[in-house]
DNA sequence: TGTACATCAGTGAACGCGCGTTCACTGATGTAC
DNA sequence: TGTACATCAGTGAACGCGCGTTCACTGATGTAC
């Protein structure tokens, strides 16, 4: 074995991470393997030794930047009380921060619409994404029954989305700030109202 | 005038129309200008007497949307009891029917991410939509004061969004249909609590 | 009423470029002796 | 301990293709006489 037995291993995840940040910066579409090879250090050639594709790298980014979110979730949302994880998220999600860093952000808000309308394993696995946040947020929702849950679930997740991608649109600073603030506002009072 | 007055008009629009329909179904970079012009029934070398750039036909195809969208609302609202327009407008959304039809569908959920990270007339025009319907819809939003209508407004719009990604991010029909239904039912519910 | 003409909407070939993918190769590495 | 070698991760040139844009042209049209 003339190299290093993770060394692959290695090389593949900087290639994976680079294609996280660009796609997200850029669209998948919009970013050449060239460049995510460009900036995981190595050259374009050696791209098809890691990937099948670019919809099977694409696929990769996708599961790779859905563990990470979803275990980080996971760590901040044991320290709170039991119900309030769903609220705290809301609060992350809807952020000038998270609104000024696709590269580092949610997968659904930057690539959910390009990746709806293709076929194969990207297209597959942002549906996947998008069902594992679903029902990680509806064990953090505040409802007393499993079905009430699920509701707040999809009801805040679909603000939250959306609610990024309408400050994302949005030009003046003020305005966005506005519409994330107004949004995050709506969602609390409606996860506090339906606890009664 | 070796042509009638209005035929280029008529031309432009016919351009205007197919991009419009191209765009939502595939993506602004998914099209290509070729494409377009075939589907309006010409040939790809003429589209430079009717427009700068691609850019410039992007937004003139949003802006074209804007109009026909935000005045068939406008239509049906009217016929409706004051502050039931944005409920209204919540059902007819959050529908499979607008899931399964991105190509006559809302412009923010279908291109919203993607022009949102480029500059030019594109990125703006789709920053002046989406004002457009936030003020819109609170004009038609329940509660009693400007500013919960604002929030009103805000907090739908985002849902309404982000509900028509995710589920058209979900391979499940059966998903995708609950996923609505809650949404719609968050939603709801949200804005008739608010009025009290 | 009929015809020559100027206009300009629309045509189609061409351009330079970047894309995803392929492939013959190079050279750094751990192992066998 | 030192060296020859087989392995294979990574290189870089090349491919066919479609893109946005340009441009010399063609030919359908309304008007002037």
């Amino acid at each position: 074995m003339p190299w290093s037995k993770d060394h692959k291993t290695q090389t593949r995840k900087k290639i994976v991470d680079a294609a996280a940040a660009s796609f997200r910066a850029h669209g998948a579409a919009g970013v050449g393997l060239a460049d995510v090879m460009h900036e995981a250090g190595l050259t374009h050639g050696g791209f098809y030794a890691h990937f099948k594709s670019k919809d099977d790298l694409i696929a990769a980014a996708l599961k790779s930047v859905n563990e990470t979110r979803l275990s980080r979730f996971d760590e901040v949302a044991a320290a709170r009380a039991k119900g309030s994880g769903l609220d705290l998220a809301v609060d992350t999600y809807l952020s000038s921060r998270h609104r000024e860093h696709p590269e580092s952000g949610c997968v659904i808000a930057t690539l959910g619409s390009e990746l709806a309308r293709e076929r194969g394993s990207a297209r597959h696995q942002i549906g996947e994404n998008a069902r594992a946040w679903l029902e990680r947020f509806a064990q953090h929702a505040p409802a007393a029954t499993a079905r009430d849950r699920e509701r707040q679930a999809a009801g805040a997740f679909a603000a939250m989305i959306g609610g990024l991608v309408l400050a994302r649109t949005l030009e003046d600073p003020h305005a966005s700030d506005r519409l994330l603030a107004d949004v995050r506002a709506f969602v609390h009072d409606a996860l506090s109202s339906d606890t009664e």
